[in-house]
DNA sequence: GGATATATCAATCTAAAGATGTAAGACAAA
DNA sequence: TTTGTCTTACATCTTTAGATTGATATATCC
């Protein structure tokens, strides 16, 4: 299975001796892939994937001395093209956010059958990213949640629904930083047509000045249709 | 199947009258779900859902007159715990990304087999989250991806650096919307001193008014470590 | 046809924002 | 001690922003 082009080469991180023994096994026995090297050691495992450069690593998550997260994070940051995985003894719903969050190309239980193991590693290593139906929901629970507060607070009412679609526009370059001579110079009309705009806007929006509306629209939907971005 | 409670009841939405007719064919046919009624539009979709309660929508989301994404919203709106799935021709990335935010509870593709819909269906109905691995993985993509630019991004040069602490205080309250005085009434310094770190601020930001520094700041990572929003 | 909503423009006025220069006290590092 | 940064503060001035009133043209809806 992808032999015909190389055995991919696998690095295992895990604090467990006992489990890092049995995966190595695993994946020599009932795999094609190929394990250069283990360690106990986030620290370690680090300065391995910078020696070795492994397609795969399977990391341990829950580890006293580093964090796992942690290590994927600096591993990512050295750009070598290693995919992780993340191994983990808790389905526990941040955990797996986070972990996919920072880049982590599949998240596996340890608790899981070890084909469900060797089939994470078949994807990862075709290019997909791989997580189980059950943590895929988990996931999905996190991830509606983080916005749901958000839309309950638009669900009231959201007053961006009464601007005309000529102030949409003023507001959408307002949101981009414009003062009134430049937002008439993009919009091919008068500056004092937009002083109307604008101040239509603030009525409708109940605020004070463009600080406000831009804040308003930015924390309401005004979907300037990119992503701003989630903590750790 | 789970017909020991009572058969799941489904509204189906989706502007292309041939294929609404085949999948509630299949699902009569081939499953327990009980079809409470079918329409073309989101708009008729919308108050059906409101009159009839369904447990499930199949929601086509790629309508002409309303878009299917705003057709959840509102409906989510209502907060009548109605699980939606999403039904698509396309597996794109970004749409698939919109429609997991906004609330729904599976994304299947029309091109899948059939059994791939009622397995879905037979998931959210039981309470889970279902999108099909492929899809899955195609979500991460885009959902990793919207970080990596964040972390260049910011990692390049975060000008938000080199504000001094009170800096940082004045800042925060411009990205609440509050004007001099209102800051000065809460840091409790005159309104000349917020002038000077104000003005400290553009400069060190780069930018002409209050309104270019708080998008810049909450472009650039301002956002102190709770989760923001993601725009539609 | 008349009511209503929208988009355009103008004049005027007040308030707020922003630019610039100066400076004193606190405090920490060299 | 000196140097430098940070925080505070004021004066002055120009520019922009915002409020208000009024007016015209163009649609759309009933």
């Amino acid at each position: 299975m992808r032999d015909f082009k190389r055995r991919s080469r696998v690095l295992l991180i895990d604090d467990n001796a006992d489990h890092l023994r049995g995966v190595k096994e695993l994946i020599t026995l009932e795999s094609c892939y190929e394990v250069v090297g283990t360690t106990t050691s986030a620290n370690i495992g680090i300065n391995l994937a910078k020696k070795y450069h492994p397609d795969i690593i399977l990391m341990d998550v829950n580890m006293p001395e580093k964090d796992g997260l942690q290590a994927i994070q600096e591993i990512e940051k050295l750009d070598l093209d290693i995919r992780i995985i993340c191994l983990s003894g808790y389905d526990d719903a941040d955990l797996i956010f986070r972990a996919m969050k920072i880049g982590a190309k599949g998240y596996v239980l340890k608790t899981m059958a070890s084909a469900q193991l060797i089939y994470a590693m078949d994807e990862v290593a075709a290019g997909k990213i791989y997580l189980p139906t059950a943590l895929t929901s988990r996931f999905f629970e996190y991830f509606q949640n983080s916005f749901r507060e958000d839309t309950k607070a638009s669900a009231e009412e959201n007053l961006l629904t009464y601007l005309t679609a000529r102030e949409e526009e003023v507001l959408d370059l307002l949101t981009q930083g414009n003062n009134y001579k430049a937002i008439a110079g993009k919009l091919f009309i008068s500056e004092t047509t937009v002083k109307t705009h604008v101040n239509n806007i603030f009525q409708k929006l109940q605020v004070n000045d463009r600080t406000q509306a831009v804040l308003y629209a930015l924390n309401n939907g005004f979907a300037n249709r990119r992503l701003s971005k989630i903590a750790v």
